[in-house]
DNA sequence: GTCCAGGCTTTCC
DNA sequence: GGAAAGCCTGGA
């Protein structure tokens, strides 16, 4: 994408980005790690870095970060190596796509950190925004290093496997208010500390081999498992049904109720290799109206 | 082999 | 008090 970086003073400032929107991004419900500022400004955690994310227009404001860690980074994160308005183009030929697209336009899926995305969405079966933010948050304030106190809030990166994997399932249960997910976390923590799971690999195989084999780790059912490839894998075909992609799915293309497998298999069908960020700007629209609900 | 009901922790709306 | 970015188990 062709953007131009300025310093000035303490802040970064990205100019002229295009198919960008920090709260489409954030908000879509693919990263954890951000809180909502009172000025309508964005604070992430990432690449062990707080940054703070002032969007004007098409212009970002950007304090806590250098131009040597943006090009380093948060381009990557930001995936601004993409092409959206291709991807736009191409999704907006579906009527329904194109009104999902106009809603959230700035949608971007995040490249993020294999094993805090693993971990992440264990803690999102069966749960609620809110609350697995606030799991994620104490995992990594309990075991992860201080990085920095921004506006009154301290902040720490997220832990390494070998942390969670070695506590007990008591403690992280009671510690993180994860309930049932206790288990599951300290034994894919545990796999992956150890070397029984490969996580680095998964890069290297195609979508459906990577599904098969991230659904062997407990916790990880097919659901979760297109989730961890499309925001950590760069897995772009990957099409995550959850409840709210399956309200949309039978409310708008089937306009009837439709099994799992039908769900399941609508995301290649209807969008091919692009089923993925069909899938964001269509969860982002649903949620965001409540359609289907 | 596939499908489905029921259970699971806790909090948020 | 029901629902929540589901998974696991057991049984049909």
């Amino acid at each position: 994408m062709n953007y131009t970086l300025e310093q000035s003073q303490s802040k970064l400032i990205v100019k002229d980005l295009e198919h960008f929107n920090i709260k489409h991004i954030f908000e879509c419900g693919q990263c954890f790690r951000w809180y909502l500022e009172e000025d309508g400004s964005y604070t992430a955690i990432a690449g062990g870095m707080v940054a703070n994310f002032l969007q004007e227009g098409t212009t970002l404001y950007v304090e806590g970060v250098k131009e040597k860690e943006w090009r380093g980074f948060w381009h990557n994160y930001f995936d601004l190596d993409r092409d959206y308005g291709k991807i736009k183009e191409e999704l907006s030929l579906d009527p329904i796509l194109k009104e999902a697209i106009t809603f959230g336009y700035g949608m971007r899926l995040l490249n993020q950190d294999p094993y805090e995305t693993i971990i992440s969405f264990i803690i999102s079966a069966n749960n609620q925004i809110p609350r697995i933010k606030k799991a994620v948050e104490a995992i990594a304030n309990d075991l992860g290093d201080y990085i920095r106190t921004y506006r009154g809030r301290d902040h720490y990166s997220f832990p390494e496997p070998g942390a969670l994997a070695e506590k007990t399932e008591e403690y992280i249960r009671e510690a993180y208010r994860v309930g049932f997910r206790a288990d599951r976390l300290r034994e894919v923590s545990r796999r992956i500390a150890d070397g029984e799971f490969d996580t680095s690999c998964i890069f290297d195989i195609e979508h459906k081999d990577a599904k098969e084999l991230l659904t062997t780790l407990p916790g990880v059912g097919p659901k979760v498992s297109d989730c961890i490839l499309l925001f950590a894998f760069d897995k772009g075909e990957a099409f995550p049904v959850d409840v709210w992609v399956k309200r949309v799915m039978e409310y708008f293309y089937f306009k009837r109720p439709a099994t799992k497998k039908e769900l399941e298999d609508s995301g290649e069908r209807l969008f091919g290799s692009l089923a993925g960020y069909a899938q964001q700007y269509l969860f982002y629209y649903a949620r965001e109206l409540g359609i289907g609900k």
